[in-house]
DNA sequence: CTACAATCCTTGCGATGTCAACTATCTTAG
DNA sequence: CTAAGATAGTTGACATCGCAAGGATTGTAG
């Protein structure tokens, strides 16, 4: 109460985060089988250039660690969604490069879950005031050393 | 081919929330040795009446699962914060309570981690844009859809 | 060429958190 | 009173994820 910055938005921050993600982490595993990070991956590598993207890529981007990106791959590459590449210039990197049927995969999961997004997080605001959230958002930092924020894309 | 602007709104939610959690736990972590949850958990009991609550309000609070807060708990009381209290009308309940250790610890915790929120979150906003984010947050379903779907007809 | 550093990736381990199943207690209907 | 059901809490099995450490490869300096 003292204190002059403003908690209620941090705490409403966290609580809205935990409850539209916990609700929209059920849908899409009943559904589709997915985690919301399996989603995420499988988004990402859906418009990278070659439908493929160097681990270390795939961390930065999606804001996991590189070893909780592995075990995530090892998931995707089980199902048939993802396989590994061989990089021909340096011996070091392994793409994760979508299969066919891991673009099928993203597609059909898409379907519902931006519906579900819209649903539970979209659909409360105008238009107007997603530009102005979005803004905002934007402002606060991404990692700590900034190299994850080529993220143009959304 | 992004069906809806406002996705980018959400994704962004998504990578702020990953980052700012990230490193406000790690501060937390390095400097008081508490997890978010944890310090989340001493705040409530701090001021709740009497300085303790039934374990499943504290689920509900926090939006943890009852599992969750058992086992968080444990961790509290193994560290003197926290203390059983058999609740004398009910023999279901066991209240946590807040020990004089806790009410210092939470106290201490406190002092860096407001500033870090601020630093890390609030000082990106000005005071009407905090308002302005706080109101737009709280419209974001906190409660279990889930469950209330599944119960039907109640 | 050799040595050393940096980068990419994986693995061992621990921490956190969920769900399903269980016990124990309270409440309510008959 | 008793049976059925709701509620509080715990536990076991499991999934996710981060950190630290290590191996393999590449880049760089002498």
């Amino acid at each position: 109460m003292l204190s002059r910055p403003d908690l209620a938005a941090w705490i409403r921050f966290l609580r809205a985060h935990a409850a539209v993600t916990r609700e929209l982490s059920a849908r899409l595993e009943g559904q589709h089988g997915l985690t919301l990070s399996d989603y995420d991956v499988l988004v990402q590598l859906y418009y990278a250039p070659g439908q493929r993207l160097r681990r270390i890529d795939i961390a930065r981007l999606v804001l996991l660690s590189p070893s909780g990106i592995t075990r995530l791959l090892d998931g995707l590459e089980r199902a048939g969604w993802v396989e590994k590449v061989r990089c021909e210039s340096d011996n070091r990197v392994v793409y994760a490069a979508l299969t066919p049927a891991g673009i099928q995969k993203c597609e059909d999961a898409r379907e519902t879950h931006v519906a579900d997004i819209e649903e539970l997080f979209g659909s409360r605001f105008s238009d107007e005031e997603r530009n102005t959230l979005s803004e905002m958002l934007g402002r606060l930092p991404l990692a700590e050393t900034s190299e994850a924020c080529k993220a143009g894309d959304a």
